[in-house]
DNA sequence: CGAATTATGATTGAGGTG
DNA sequence: CACCTCAATCATAATTCG
């Protein structure tokens, strides 16, 4: 009946040497800009895995830099572990200082990026002035890696550390240096009072104490010694690493700068004078990422603070995402018709089984996988045996597996995961839109999608600007999110530039292009780290420009969900941010000439 | 061999309690 | 403040199926 209680004292826990390589990650570093296509080094021999130098180098970190890291690795074959390094090395050159004012009802923004050393400048507004690092020969990063050894060997993390050295300077004494960081530790500490915000009912905290002994697997594991002491290790790391680092704050309620129910919270916000469009953009990923990993996007996309929105407030389903953007933000409004906004509403047929327990309006977040027969089945047989309510443990237990798989009532105490065609209309696309491939890969495309109601009501703001149509560079394009926002908005689509590797979805996005009637150009690009400044410089003197660079980067490294490679921004895919950022510089430095 | 099926926790943060 | 409960989460990998 209940979940398998197993596995206590199964692992074993290395806590000692993780420490150390998590305190090599600093959560905060700023990038490099770019110049014009001499920093494509397009000679390097790529790997056998695909990865090469001019792979690091378009993540915009330099050349030398990169080959140094690359001998620390022991060759090219750890892409995540150079990647480490590399940020590292960002870190110990330079962090953006972290100015950073809230006024009441709003924000303002200062930005502070820099340009680098490498390879021409891309914003001739900033000067160098400021920047120490210009010529990092290998004896004054070697003797800065001592001091950090030295600190981090201390305890302090490696990222305070790096900032300490870059405010001190390269040849502060360690003395120095600690002083430093006791500092701004006390300061931080001082700091950590700013919370308001609202709160609304939307989930009553009904919290009952129960103790159930079968299905309990909780009790016992607080005994358990290995368990014990992971948690301890846990605090002790929660209280060592960067104590504030991290700033994102993440909203209560998810409503970024407004929702179409709400329409009369005023919210105002300053954006560097170096985005404000054109080009516009627009970059989302997952709301619940790592802890840093917000902040160093939101470091390389000009430190615009990220607008986080629950798709609950959209359609009936949850999707907590972030979004950074340079779009306007008042006169916003809601694509029509408005979708259904509860499960009853979205699929009545499941009202007239839905028990009085089961207490859900909303559906959680639509991901990738389905629940399995096996399971359904296993609550069914849960269920069924009490004539009236099971009891409030069997309850406990089913609503728990109901939010975790997203379940619905689809028969006397029958669940069932949701269809294809019901997650097409849950996320806006229209219905049959991913219909002609595999079941698994229909599942996949729409679980790594936009919810589209709720980019739309981001995007309204476009249409007045652009009533002729706009030319959109769609990186990650998937199965065409943005494009269906736009189209349905009413805003003609007079050229897409769609990147995308997954031939499926490129073949859903053509699809959908030509049962539209689209008038404009679909062209396809199929990997996003072989569009360098050449390529996006032809297209762009081809159309006259981009009017919205668009897309969301790979989320599966920072997804909760995943249980095996959660690795950060640094993951194999999810690094691929490095190219959104690269993409939508080279743009903005194209078309400024 | 592609598609379908199934099992597989950890990391966060909010909020309660003593 | 220490400690706990509760909740959410754009997934991966191994295996089986047809």
């Amino acid at each position: 009946m209940g979940p398998n209680a197993d596995n206590e004292g199964s692992d074993s826990f290395d806590w000692d040497t993780e420490d150390e390589q998590e305190f090599m990650l600093p959560s905060s570093a700023s990038p490099r800009c770019f110049g014009n296509g001499n920093v494509v080094c397009s000679d390097e021999a790529s790997s056998s895995n695909g990865i090469s130098i001019s792979h690091f180098v378009g993540m915009g970190f330099s050349r030398d830099m990169v080959c140094k890291a690359i001998d620390e690795n022991g060759g090219e074959g750890n892409s995540t572990a150079i990647v480490e390094t590399l940020l590292t090395y960002s870190a110990l050159e330079k962090s953006p200082s972290e100015t950073e004012h809230v006024a009441c009802g709003g924000q303002q923004f200062v930005s502070d990026i820099s340009s680098s050393e490498s390879a021409g400048d891309f914003l001739d507004d900033f000067s160098d002035e400021d920047y120490l690092g210009s010529e990092d020969n290998d004896e004054t990063l070697s003797e800065m890696d001592k001091n950090l050894k030295q600190l981090v060997d201390m305890g302090y993390p490696a990222a305070e550390a790096a900032i300490a050295m870059e405010r001190c300077g390269q040849d502060a004494s360690i003395d120095v240096l600690t002083d430093f960081m006791c500092a701004a530790q006390t300061a931080k500490e001082a700091d950590a009072q700013l919370e308001e915000l609202p709160r609304f009912g939307f989930n009553e905290g009904e919290r009952r104490n129960y103790f159930d002994g079968d299905s309990g697997k909780k009790k016992r594991f607080y005994s358990d010694n290995n368990w014990e002491r992971k948690r301890q290790k846990q605090r002790e790391r929660r209280r060592n690493s960067d104590e504030e680092v991290d700033s994102t704050i993440i909203p209560n309620p998810m409503i970024g700068f407004g929702i179409p129910a709400e329409p009369w919270r005023r919210h105002q916000r300053t954006l560097p004078n170096e985005v404000i469009g054109p080009p516009y953009f627009y970059y989302e990923n997952v709301a619940l990422a790592p802890k840093g990993v917000w902040s160093r996007i939101s470091s390389y996309l000009y430190e615009i603070k990220p607008e986080f929105v629950d798709s609950k407030y959209f359609s009936a389903a949850a999707r907590k995402r972030g979004y950074i953007h340079n779009l306007p933000i008042s006169n916003r409004y809601p694509l029509l018709p408005i979708p259904p906004q509860t499960i009853h509403e979205a699929l009545p047929m499941t009202k007239k089984w839905w028990p009085s327990w089961d207490s859900r309006t909303k559906l959680n977040c639509l991901q990738t996988c389905l629940a399995s027969a096996k399971l359904t089945d296993r609550l069914r047989k849960a269920v069924a045996d009490y004539h009236n309510d099971p009891p409030i443990t069997i309850q406990k237990y089913v609503m728990e597996q109901c939010r975790k798989w997203n379940l619905v009532w689809v028969g006397k105490n029958k669940l069932a995961p949701l269809e294809p065609d019901e997650i097409e209309s849950l996320l806006g696309f229209p219905k049959n839109h991913t219909r002609g491939i595999s079941r698994t890969e229909r599942l996949k495309g729409l679980g790594n999608s936009f919810q589209v109601d709720t980019v739309a009501y981001h995007l309204s703001v476009l249409k007045e600007m652009f009533p002729g149509g706009i030319t959109v560079l769609s990186l990650f394009s998937g199965i065409g999110g943005a494009e269906v926002a736009l189209h349905r908005l009413g805003i003609p689509l007079k050229t897409v530039v769609s990147v995308e590797k997954s031939e499926t979805s490129t073949n859903i996005l053509h699809n959908w292009w030509q049962s539209t009637h689209q008038k404009g150009n679909l062209i396809h690009i199929d990997d996003v780290t072989k569009l360098d400044a050449d390529k996006l410089e032809q297209l762009i003197n081809s159309f006259g420009g981009f009017d919205l660079v668009i897309g969301g980067s790979p989320c599966n490294n920072l997804a909760g969900s995943n249980r095996h490679t959660r690795d950060g921004l640094a993951g194999e895919h999810s690094s691929l941010f490095y190219d959104y950022f690269r993409i939508l510089n080279q743009v903005k430095l194209i078309m400024g000439n």
